[in-house]
DNA sequence: TCCAATTCAGTTGCGCGCAATTCAATTGTG
DNA sequence: CACAATTGAATTGCGCGCAACTGAATTGGA
């Protein structure tokens, strides 16, 4: 392939996954608003969910963001009542973030959402499975 | 797949896809700083090396972009003397926006970058290849 | 024990993305 | 032709992402 194919845009990969990524996020919006959340946000829940009290470096481990994008982010979400963040006792360094009962309860309205994306994409869970692994795998590639 | 399953973070597909897109931005932020180039402004000189002289729906509509993310953008991208902005003469309502001479020459600066991202990624032409397609269909399966 | 190095959250600044709005130019219809 | 509807770019406002930095708390080595 030349370097002239190489640069156009829609050779490249990066390009139709930075447009996926944007579409599949506008797809998320108009059920997450109905929470009064954003994307960023729901994944922030979606780890509380699992694994309630959590700090902010495991958070930005997990979902790979750093403070600069959680602590505005988190303030956000404890204004609007749904989790809590406390200094941590045992290290003053670190802030412990936990969900609010209004922050618990938020999960079964948000448990529609998942089967609503899966069916927008038309995609079988097979062919979703194999497309998450592949994306993955990119992503362990790149990231290191 | 119970309700559970589906919100867990870990098997959602967007996840992955927000991760792996924010990955390759990254991929590509290093090389792109000795252009003087952001990702997004790449994304419009690739397209305008390819058909010098667009408007700005134009662009848009090659990359999903609407005028709130592209005036800014452009108006750097001026600034920096890699394009011209001139509203059309046949229709004053739209802007017309064309390369530089040393917004051309920088072409050739940014040859490298395509392969030394796919080296990054460690897959194969073929293998590229098959997921950009498949992330493409996802894309059109969502977007509408 | 002391103190330099590290860690963690927070802050600042900037460039997107995008919804919502504005305004001028153009188009289409009676 | 008139004028309402549409179109295209620009503007405003807000929430990310992320680099760079700050400052406080903790750790670890001499």
């Amino acid at each position: 392939m030349s370097t002239e194919d190489l640069l156009r845009l829609d050779l490249q990969l990066c390009f139709p996954l930075y447009a996926a990524s944007r579409a599949m996020v506008q797809a998320y919006t108009p059920l997450l608003a109905k929470l009064g959340l954003t994307y960023p946000q729901y994944l922030v829940m979606l780890v509380l969910w699992e694994t309630d009290g959590v700090t902010v470096k495991e958070l930005g481990e997990k979902l790979y963001l750093d403070s600069g994008t959680l602590t505005p982010l988190l303030k956000r979400l404890e204004t609007q009542g749904f989790v809590r963040r406390e200094r941590s006792t045992e290290d003053a360094r670190s802030v412990t973030v936990s969900l609010t009962p209004q922050g618990r309860a938020l999960r079964r309205k948000a448990a529609s959402i998942p089967e609503a994306i899966v069916c927008r994409t038309g995609l079988t869970l097979e062919e979703l499975a194999r497309l998450r692994k592949d994306v993955q795998r990119l992503f362990e590639k790149i990231s290191k």
